[in-house]
DNA sequence: CGGGACGTTGACGGTCGTCAAAATTAGTGG
DNA sequence: CCACTAATTTTGACGACCGTCAACGTCCCG
């Protein structure tokens, strides 16, 4: 019933262990040697800016200091660290999540592949949520210091950073109208929504997708709790609009999900 | 029972209108001739970064094209308008708020004097939300692109305008936090804890306060109904932590406050 | 002084949270 | 590879919190 995902569009950089161009694209960690550049990495078009020379396209691959790779379950960074870098994320699925002192917790997001986390950061120099990694993953380390160093010479990198930390701000603004006006129902369509949305920008299916994260963590980002969510999938189920089996959705009905999240006056 | 606010400890800028240091501090803006300079106002500590050099402070003066005034009610930028400026608030209060399609709106912001607003319009060069002034405003008009190539010039400037926007994200991780999984009351406590907290920033009382908005704009901020907020503002008073009158609210157990935003185990 | 915006309060109902139990799956170690 | 335990998910019953609807009161401004 459900096809494994399908392959995405941008596959993982093939080249990321070829010879390098040049000694200062090679850098040792953890005593083994990776081969890190932007310019042939497959998700450029989705973290790094377009319309670059060839010139600035070999410069920006030095703000990538190294590459890091993090498993199932553990921290990217964790709530107090001392902030030095942005991570893009190179393959696997992230959550960020902020705590109270009382110890409740809240998903701020889901991120994946193409897309950069750490910006919580900046203003402190430490971090002020968590980042958790839901299935193993790699991501591009690029200290903080030589990101800002690099985009005060290439004007349009300067650009794309500023667009990438107003793409968050908008993002959240969304995610507080939903959790300001939307009932359990709006909310889990325009979650479903928004997440087969990403990924089919990365060449994955449009009406099917694996859930990385559980229950209890859709419903902390959603405001809801983990029974709501479970409930509210077999509302869906029941009136035909996704097929689920455990993390596997298939959305059966595009339009139906859209009404839910806008309902249109009239039929 | 209520006196007038108290007197910000920066007020705002005796000499705005003074003569200028050159002819370049001096717009002609609707046929009304406006000093603007960053260097000599008061609210700079707030809005600018510290530690520049007399010649940085001399540049930075650039970034401010020119003043503009918004009356109550009406709005500095609407959704979809051409994104080309951000905005320091020198005087007034404003509120942001982003609409769905099919109308619900959310507020998103309460912005005070010293704040800046319009970072969301980067992404896309247009504004994804609307800044409407709640009290009679003033704002530094700062072209995006002036502060681009400053930013490039002034290390201290890039490092502020990063700070300013991961600030904002990080304070929208807490409105996150805060619809996701708190209760009306810990809700409205929060956010009067954070106004009071803002406003004694700026040189006013800790415990007292006039609120800019109606019942309707805390609720929409809160994701409660206009009824929700009146009747927790109720419960506050029955139970001795405040005085309201109206708009004017005088915190009378600010510990009792912090407390229902952050239940202790035991007493 | 009068109309409109704003705020308060009450009664009632719906949505979602809480508690509980059972089913299914995933992970672990032998 | 299988057994066993933990984790996750589903479903039900019930109740609390907050939304809805309504009426009334208050303040502000023309």
């Amino acid at each position: 019933m459900f096809q494994p995902d399908e392959k995405p569009s941008v596959n993982p950089d093939p080249h990321a262990i070829a010879p390098g161009r040049g000694a200062s694209k090679v850098v040792s960690i953890n005593a083994q040697t990776i081969k890190v550049a932007c310019s042939n990495c497959n998700l450029r078009e989705l973290c790094m800016p377009l319309g670059l020379s060839a010139s600035e396209l070999d410069r920006i691959d030095d703000v990538v200091a190294s590459r890091r790779k993090i498993k199932r379950g553990s921290t990217l960074f964790r709530n107090g660290e001392k902030f030095t870098n942005l991570y893009a994320i190179r393959t696997g699925f992230f959550k960020t999540c902020v705590a109270s002192e009382d110890g409740r917790d809240q998903v701020t997001g889901f991120q994946m592949a193409g897309e950069v986390i750490g910006l919580d950061g900046i203003v402190n120099d430490s971090h002020t949520c968590d980042a958790v990694a839901l299935e193993d993953a790699e991501v591009c380390v690029m200290p903080f210091d030589r990101i800002e160093e690099l985009s005060r010479e290439i004007i349009s990198l300067q650009r794309h950073v500023h667009k990438i930390m107003s793409r968050e701000i908008v993002r959240e603004n969304g995610v507080m109208l939903l959790l300001g006006s939307m009932r359990a129902e709006e909310r889990l369509a325009a979650f479903l929504l928004n997440l087969v949305q990403r990924l089919h920008a990365r060449g994955f299916s449009q009406s099917e997708l694996v859930l990385r994260m559980t229950r209890e963590e859709i419903g902390s980002y959603l405001g809801l709790k983990l029974e709501t969510v479970s409930r509210t999938f077999s509302r869906f189920v029941e009136d035909g609009i996704v097929e689920v089996k455990q993390r596997h959705v298939r959305i059966l009905n595009t339009e139906a999900l859209r009404d839910i999240v806008n309902p249109r006056i009239g039929s």
